[in-house]
DNA sequence: CGATCGCTTGACCACGATCAACTCCCGTGG
DNA sequence: CCACGGGAGTTGATCGTGGTCAAGCGATCG
């Protein structure tokens, strides 16, 4: 959720939006393709009945807007204010090279997409929510966490959450209560410190990491 | 899951396996690109405590064997006996007109993908079994669905599951003991007919399509 | 200083998980 | 042909996690 230094750029026309602006809405019609150059992006779709499931939250370099019909299928928010590339759908048909990003940008996604599946449909909410804390933490939690860096010599970390409880909670499957509770619990056993409701102090990531069901 | 007569043929080598047969696991080395000819196959990750969550089951046409780094990330495995079209890497990499249809069979995916995650986060648990009904029934469910087709005197329909219940427990977040007795309270109440343990007879289209949490 | 919104906490409830027994189906061999 | 065994599926009883409903807390802003 924070920013890369070096990304794939697909070069379109930049544009800034606000916090929790949206983007697009599900059912609008489809005219551009959009990458994250800046800031945070959820998507997220609704049932009729109001419950609302984030499907994902973007990272910088990130595509969205893509639809297989010529609606979008889910709406798009900012977190944050946010800069986003632009680039008309014709375009990305024309060029190769924009196809071979754009191929190497979803594969990453999907990859994040699968494992939020798991997340979604086998862990418990501890787990969850400490899995949610991991992918904030650079270079941690992946295939390749192979524990703490040997060279610092401490294994702290600062996060800052960019999200409302609410939307963590529709993120992660849960209730925003279950999710209060769960970071009041994970605060109590001294696994975290809440500096404010939205920046997280990890005393040692591994401690945190050790609660996510991957270990 | 069923066969389309068109799809987007990648046109690599064409290979068969049985049923229940393991393509890859989870951390083989990468090697191929894969697409789904003929048959079912699901995708899966497992947690190290046995926990197992099918990610995918792919429909004719769908890809997959696409990794960021250089192992695979979740494990293929067929469901029935089944074809598949195996592509280099390189020969991807090339390819424009590749890479163009890789791009429209990932945005395809990754929909399903959205969608499944509106279900594992969000749907209880009559739910999802209906969802995953739905899945099966083609031009249905989706979001083009406007009710039974008029031209049609009844709404009725027969599926083929391929999946055991194990299996369909895995897919959609459940234990194999809540999809029994979900599909046991269905037929009780008139909405499905069980012919066989993978046959399901379904009297009006409808009736399962109400209770999927869409309408 | 009160109002509002986001967050937390408590009490209770229900859905789905767990554990265990039982049934059904199908294939195999006597 | 039927008896047997094994695996998949079903059903029942009970438990626990997380949802629901409701009240209280604490920042920020007018």
């Amino acid at each position: 959720m924070t920013g890369h230094a070096g990304f794939e750029d697909f070069g379109g026309s930049r544009r800034s939006y606000g916090a929790h602006d949206v983007i697009y809405y599900e059912g609008d019609p489809v005219k551009k393709l959009y990458q994250l150059v800046e800031g945070s992006i959820m998507l997220f779709k609704l049932l009729p009945d109001g419950r609302r499931q984030v499907v994902e939250v973007l990272q910088v370099g990130d595509i969205f807007g893509l639809a297989e019909g010529t609606e979008y299928e889910g709406t798009a928010e900012t977190l944050t204010k946010a800069v986003v590339s632009e680039v008309e759908l014709h375009q990305v048909e024309r060029s190769a090279q924009l196809q071979q990003k754009l191929t190497k940008c979803l594969i990453s996604q999907m990859n994040a997409l699968h494992e939020h599946a798991v997340l979604l449909g086998r862990k418990s909410a501890t787990e969850r929510v400490a899995s949610f804390f991991m992918y904030l933490v650079p270079n941690r939690g992946g295939p390749g966490c192979i524990g703490p860096d040997p060279a610092a010599a401490d294994d702290c970390c600062d996060l800052e959450l960019h999200m409302t409880r609410q939307e963590i909670a529709d993120y992660l499957g849960l209730t925003i209560e279950t999710v209060s509770r769960v970071i009041s619990d994970l605060k109590k056993r001294g696994v975290i410190r809440v500096e404010k409701a939205d920046k997280i102090h990890l005393g040692r990531v591994c401690d945190l990491c050790q609660i996510t069901g991957i270990h």
